[in-house]
RNA sequence: GCGCGAUUAGCUCAGUUGGUAGAGCAACUCAUUUACACUGAGAAGGUCGGGGGUUCAAGUCCCUCAUCGCGCACCA
């Protein structure tokens, strides 16, 4: 056989790629069902192999770490599926609520337009016009990757029936006691004007002055003088000698902020008796502690700073003021002069919570929210793994999730924002002692209005085994889960993780995890080991570094040295170090192509030698290590045989004497080295595959038997 | 403060259940129309962070200290 011309020069990625990948999904072979129709023998009975990926979010472009995602579960999914099972991935992008909303806002602000006071279908739709375009760039970036995934059940968060199935899954929660209503302190961005879960403020130490305060004989400590004007108790430990004369409920009257105030004694054991003076007065309404306290002695409980973080009526002539700054400054200035400052310490550093996307620091509000009750679900959630239902590819992540199961905190998963997911509750006199409510798809009739409020993003997202399987009871839920591996992001064993377990779980009436393996990957880091950032333009596109070397030279590089959980720094020079390798392997084929054709037909069952062996052993360990997610020794192993072993040793032995039997070996051998690189370099082994192929055999490595 | 991880060759990292230290990259020496220069051959390079313990045997298990990184929670 003539050697096909392309052979001539080196390998080019950008010949073959766009062509393979048509090639494999017009095989319709990503489909599971169509693996059985085609091969009824080999995978009628066989067992499912699922996956559910994580869908990334469809406001941007793909990054490294994504490209990672792919990789990882493409190279597994790749394997089982040449293993006769059948496999499906089910590929998917996330409406990512609060931060495609922030992504809009941006955009919105460049504009000079602002969301606020804009017409609420009117920025739906252009976030949702904004976010399918979007959604199509993602997933076209993800094919790139060669991503074997089923695109025929590709889901959105925002399909209909998602929405419909989170909706009742809400309901269901609900009518089971699970989700309640209540008026608790929230974290409140007044930048973005929405409450945030616990999971999505981040801490950042800050360095404020801190203020003593003289209220009667108290000396009271603060950060935050300006929450200060409704406070009228007083809380100290029930055994701090200092104040053993005053009882529980004593009242006196002191001057304060506005003048002569009435303050009450309230003792309490939460009250640090070593730090400052051992006593505080309390903010209930922006401070979720001093909430606590309120709740439990039944305390006043006013509101001083609206939801734009500006004083309300009761700081009187500094009511408008922004709190933080002028309102701070001001209430110093009066206490100052009444002389009731007695220290200012400038220098004192403390951590505050701040909104993970602007950093605005957060004002804690008390709001009336929808909380997802905890506890009796992640009881469930921790059982799953104390029992081994779920498995950690690393342990470590094991101990983190059994923490966190064994300490719940209640969820909120209300929004104030317009982009998400409705929450199904419907209200007369909302916000008014008179509010009543009802909870169901469709108006119940008359004057309820709808909540405006949207779900927390990770309530739809948590719910995506089940989801993209189209609920309990679909067909495909029936036949796929629960799902075998669970591969995403370390940053996600808070967020998403527990959340899919718990749903997964809650859905089935606790009878079934939604996924067996949990594989956590690290982040991918620059060359000098640090995050990849816009501010830092330090990100590496993996599109661009594909366009450059190729996408399976990029796969390589990101599976080769990738231990399970740990980070990882990704460089050119790593790129290029496996631009070479699938080089490489380019010129092996040449050269067996080159020196041997269809006729050199081996039976390796009746030759028994010493490089047989080893290709066998080598496959083998290749085999079970991808079956232990261990596919940084597996891509290893690859890479050192078909270089320093295939190419180094027995090419170099054979080219001697090529006798036909041994060109029969070589053209065997080759064949053996495609299919154990083709889950990790799916277009360049398909390539080659299609000149080395015989007449009887598959077209498509991809379905090639391991 | 609590938790997790890391510390191995100049750099980036592997090292399965304890059994004589490995790879890639870089650097060094040699080879030069070879299937492939996106190459080959060879040599060099490490008291596995410090200290202690268990063991016939420790990079690996236990304790402790140090440094770095990450996560979570916080005191008004």
């Amino acid at each position: 056989m003539a050697l096909p011309e392309k052979y001539k020069s080196p390998y080019d990625a950008s010949l073959v790629e766009e062509s393979i990948y048509k090639k494999e999904t017009e095989s319709g072979f990503f489909t599971p069902e169509n693996l059985v129709k085609a091969y009824p023998s080999r995978y009628e009975k066989s067992e499912a192999w699922t996956t559910i990926t994580p869908p990334p979010n469809a406001n941007g472009h793909l990054h490294a770490g994504h490209a990672l995602d792919v990789t990882l579960k493409d190279v597994i999914g790749r394997f089982h599926r040449m293993n006769n099972k059948r496999v499906l991935m089910i590929p998917g992008s996330d409406h990512a609520g609060f931060e495609t909303q922030v992504v809009y806002e941006k955009k919105l602000e460049k504009e000079g337009r602002s969301r606020f006071g804009m017409d609420r279908d009117l920025l739906y739709k252009e976030i949702y016009d904004f976010t399918i375009a979007n959604k199509d760039t993602v997933a076209g970036e993800v094919k790139r990757i060669g991503a074997s995934y089923d695109w025929s059940r590709d889901t959105f968060t925002l399909d209909a029936k998602v929405v419909t199935g989170v909706q009742d899954t809400f309901i269901k929660m609900y009518n089971d006691g699970l989700i309640y209503r209540s008026k608790r302190d929230v974290n409140w961005c007044s930048k973005h004007q929405t409450s945030l879960s616990d999971l999505e403020t981040t801490n950042k130490e800050m360095t404020d002055t801190f203020y003593t305060f003289k209220i009667g004989e108290f000396l009271i400590g603060t950060s935050r003088p300006e929450t200060k004007f409704g406070d009228k108790y007083i809380v100290v430990h029930p055994e701090d000698a200092r104040y053993s004369k005053y009882t529980q409920g004593d009242t006196f009257e002191a001057e304060w902020i506005l003048g002569p105030t009435k303050f009450t004694i309230i003792k309490d054991e939460s009250i640090d008796m070593e730090f400052g003076t051992g006593a505080m007065t309390i903010t209930p309404w922006h401070s979720g502690i001093d909430f606590q306290i309120a709740k439990k002695y039944n305390l006043d409980m006013v509101q001083v700073i609206d939801e734009n973080g500006k004083l309300m009526d009761i700081a009187g002539e500094l009511k408008g003021l922004r709190a933080i700054t002028e309102g701070r400054k001001r209430t110093v200035e009066i206490l100052e002069q009444k002389g009731l400052l007695v220290e200012k310490n400038e220098k004192y550093t403390h951590v505050v919570p701040v909104c993970y996307k602007c950093e605005t620091p957060i004002e804690p509000q008390l709001k009336d929210q929808w909380f997802v009750k905890m506890a009796p679900l992640a009881e469930k959630a921790l059982e799953a793994s104390t029992k081994g239902e779920i498995d950690f590819v690393t342990d470590q992540f094991r101990k983190t999730y059994e923490y966190w199961m064994s300490n719940p905190i209640d969820w909120n998963i209300s929004r104030q924002i317009v982009w998400g997911i409705r929450i199904p509750a419907w209200f007369k006199n909302k916000g008014t002692d008179t509010e009543e409510y009802y909870i169901g798809h469709d108006n119940p009739g008359g004057e309820w209005i709808q909540d405006i409020d949207t779900f927390d993003t990770w309530f739809s997202s948590g719910q995506w085994p089940v989801a993209t399987l189209g609920f309990v009871g679909a067909d495909d839920f029936k036949t796929y889960y629960p799902t075998q591996l669970m591969e995403t992001g370390r940053d996600l064993i808070f967020k998403w993780v527990p959340r899919m377990v718990i749903f997964g779980l809650y859905l089935t009436d606790y009878k079934q995890v939604p996924f067996k393996d949990i594989y956590l990957h690290g982040m991918v880091l620059d060359p000098k080991g640090q995050k990849m950032s816009k501010s830092k333009g330090n990100v590496m596109s993996p599109i661009e570094l594909a366009d450059e070397f190729g996408m399976d030279a990029l796969r390589m590089a990101l599976v080769v040295g990738t231990t399970p959980g740990s980070d990882q720094s990704m460089s050119k020079d790593k790129v290029r170090a496996y631009k070479k390798f699938v080089n490489k392997l380019w010129n092996i084929s040449r050269f067996v192509l080159e020196n041997t054709d269809n006729e050199n037909e081996w039976d390796k069952s009746i030759i028994d030698n010493e490089y047989i062996n080893k290709l066998e052993n080598v496959k083998m360990n290749i085999g079970l290590y991808i079956e232990k997610y261990q596919l940084h020794l597996a891509s290893e192993e690859l890479y050192h045989y078909v270089w320093h072993e295939f190419a180094d040793v027995v090419i170099e032995d054979v080219k001697k004497d090529l006798t036909d039997a041994n060109k029969a070996m070589l053209r065997y051998m080759l064949k053996e080295i495609l299919t154990m690189a083709h889950p990790f370099m799916p277009f360049v082994t398909e390539e080659i595959w299609s000149d080395v192929r015989n007449d009887g055999e598959v077209e498509l490595l991809l379905v090639k038997e391991w």
